[in-house]
DNA sequence: TCCTTTTGGTTGTACCTTCAACTATTACGG
DNA sequence: CCGTAATAGTTGAAGGTACAACCAAAAGGA
């Protein structure tokens, strides 16, 4: 039971405090910056919207409402598919490349900061098995993010 | 890294199964169900706006919106302090209690099914003290709900 | 080949959360 | 006491997310 009213809170506090330090100091959303992260790794820094909702969680939909605004802002920009003409691409602009390498580093504190910093290395281990653990009962046909795969 | 961005995921994720379950069940958000287990679990099933902030890991103007569409759905009810007239009381009313009893049975099986039951009793424990050094870490001054002090 | 299904993605609406502004009451310092 | 600061809470607007409906292209089957 303690467990999972941490666990709740956890889920209910922590988002807000990645989401002000980042719109704070960047004007992005913590979802904003996965998007550009996700993208920054990518060859080409290119991706499809379905592979990048994949790797940020996210659904079609919102993704396409975020990349639309990202857009908006020369961040991002897309263009169709030469191989599936069904298909989006999306490619982070040097605009966007500049954003993120300046971004990152503030984030990445903060991350340390409310997470990694405050948890001796073996919690980190017991971490990623937890999360592993959940991650795979909730998302059990594994259509979601691999980055958590075993 | 590896562990963060399993984290990160089940931020992504979980709230949204969760969301959808009570939705689907009971026309209730996670947030509301919440709402209504603290009030149900509060002497007199009663608590001013700011203690029930506190326990929901909610600010006050989140709070008051919600409390308010709980109380037009005659879930909940307002009523000013007796003795601070400054503030405000909510207590769960008859029709809530039923929506709660009635509703707590599926929300308890669905946080089973993708956390409890998914994780070793060890896990367990060790989720405890993870996520306590977290919420240590993002809420030093304990100005939150106190389900989490050691 | 043609028709149906599936996949990939966008759009609009409704709802919820956040933020800033505002009101009312209590607490505090001189 | 009086004036100022702090606390308790509400409200309205702005922005983001979810859901459903929709369109277009590719895949599959007869």
């Amino acid at each position: 039971m303690t467990a999972w009213l941490r666990l709740a809170a956890v889920l209910e506090l922590l988002p807000g405090v990645l989401d002000s330090q980042l719109r704070r100091d960047a004007e992005l959303s913590h979802f904003d910056y996965f998007v550009l992260a996700m993208l920054s790794e990518a060859p080409k820094r290119t991706l499809r919207m379905t592979a990048l909702a994949q790797q940020t969680n996210a659904t079609l939909p919102r993704l396409s409402h975020v990349v639309k605004r990202l857009e908006d802002r020369s961040l991002v920009e897309r263009f169709p598919c030469p191989e599936d003409a069904r298909a989006t691409n999306a490619r982070l602009t040097a605009t966007g490349w500049k954003k993120i390498k300046a971004t990152a580093p503030g984030h990445v504190e903060t991350v340390r900061q409310h997470v990694i910093d405050v948890l001796t290395p073996e919690q980190i281990t017991q971490l990623t098995d937890i999360t592993g653990a959940i991650l795979e009962a909730v998302d059990p046909e594994g259509k979601l993010s691999s980055v958590y795969r075993r």
